[in-house]
Parts: C-alpha cells; structure tokens; sequence
DNA sequence: CCTTGACTTGTAGCCGACTCAAACTGGTAC
DNA sequence: GTACCAGTTTGAGTCGGCTACAAGTCAAGG
C-alpha cells in the first residue's frame, strides 16, 4: 500500500503519517527501489495502533518507547513492555473515572437549564 | 481569597489563574483597593468548574463562550448555553467509549504479554 | 528607611504534536 | 518529451495551552 492509501483507509494525513515514522512512532515502513513506501499488514497494524492509543490521549513518548522495545524482542524487555502496558492503562482508568464524573455533572446542569427554559 | 490561595487550593499556578481570567475563561475576579484580586464564592466555584472541564479535554474556546454568555443573564442565551452543555456531553461520551475500548484492548495485550512472561 | 515577599500588568518563550513548504525524483498519459 | 501527479527528505512554521520573566506596586516587619 502507498502511503495516499494508507492515509486513506486511517484518516491520518501523509505528513502526519512520515512524521510517525520519523520520530520512531511506527518501525521503519519498506520500501519499493525507488525509495517509495509500500506499507505491509505489519506496517498498518501499527499504524491502526498508534491511531488508537493518540485518540486515547497517550503520549507519544511513551509510544515510542513501547515501539522500539516491541522491535528488538528480546526477552530482557518484556518486562518494561509489560510496565508501560500496565502504566498506560492505569492513567486511562484514572482519566475514564473523571471523565465519567464530569459527564454526570454536565447532565445534572443539562438538568437545571432545561427546567429553566422549560418553565418559561 | 487571595490568588496565592486559591492557586494552593486547586493545583493550578497564579501564572494559571491568571491567564485564564485574561482571556475570559473565568469571570473578572473582583478586587481590593489596591488591585490585589480577592476571589469570593463565585470565583472559586467558576475555578474549580474551569479546572474540571480542562482536565475532562473541553477546549478553552468552548468553555469561553461558556462563561461569556453565563455571565450577560439573559434568556435568549440559555438555549446557547443547552447547545454547548449537551455538545459537550456528546464529545465527552465519545471519548469515554473510545476510551473503554482502548483500555480493553490494552488488557488484552497485557494477557499476552503476562502470558509469555510466565511461561518462560 | 529598607528589605522581603506577595501581588500587579504585559509580553515573550516553551512544549507537544502536528503541518506546511521547498526542492527534488520517478512513473504514467497525452 | 513534457506535463502532471504522487511520492521523497529536511527543516521551518503553526497552534493550543500554558509558563516564565521583567518591571513595578504595596504592606508589614526589623
């Protein structure tokens, strides 16, 4: 796949796309003899990951640090792996709890405005 | 109050406060003779909703718009005010969704890994 | 008086995360 | 064969959201 098609089917724009490769957020993607990307499964499975864990609100850093680990798999970094995994998802957890809290506090003010308008 | 205070009470800088007073992102806080900002009630509850809605993602823009028309009393504004309350909600409870799914998809990669860690 | 320290305003700088531009290349269509 | 399009790299620019700094004011303590 080409990078325009890859864009494509992620919604994520080329730039965005060259720039996560840049920095170490996705592995290397091969390339044709002519330089162009030509993006594997592997390649998009990280691609479709990364998406998944920006959205998320996960730092790039952090990502970064899990992408280069995941690359050279030896068994020594399996254990920091598994501590960024643990980690990220604790801050989730945290960040899901306040976000379900401010959720029931804009419904309890949806509340309050729609009698006032109601009223009247 | 002072902004000391107030900063000390809910983690965020002086710098913070008042550059969220600045560009309107809660009400002018009233002050003493010699300018010195003293923060009633009011100021604070504005502070602490302002704090809770950072942290929740909303943008400052939204949350400006907010506290503008929240502050000029009238009714034509309320159903504006509905609009930003139940916008945001949607935008909340989409994040939360993602959220909940990113998580899981985390517990299942950290199954994997604990998997492989234990084996070995 | 003078220092200390918490405050004031205004402006500049920083950080994370993109986003754009410049200058170039390689393949295809008319 | 040249126009065009999608791609390449590298480096600079932008944006949201703070954060730090300069220069000054004021009140209280020694």
């Amino acid at each position: 796949m080409t990078i325009g098609e890859v864009s494509e089917k992620y919604d994520i724009t080329t730039d965005t796309l060259r720039y996560y490769e840049r920095i170490g957020l996705i592995p290397h993607v091969p390339r044709r003899k002519n330089g162009i990307r030509d993006y594997d499964d592997d390649s998009c499975r990280w691609v479709e990951f990364v998406k998944c864990m920006r959205a998320a609100g996960i730092q790039i850093e952090a990502l970064i640090e899990f992408v280069e680990l995941h690359q050279q798999n030896n068994e020594a970094n399996n254990k920091r792996l598994m501590e960024i995994l643990t980690d990220q998802r604790e801050k989730l957890l945290a960040k899901m709890d306040h976000l379900k809290a401010t959720i029931d506090r804009l419904d309890y003010k949806i509340e309050y405005f729609g009698q006032k308008l109601h009223v009247k």
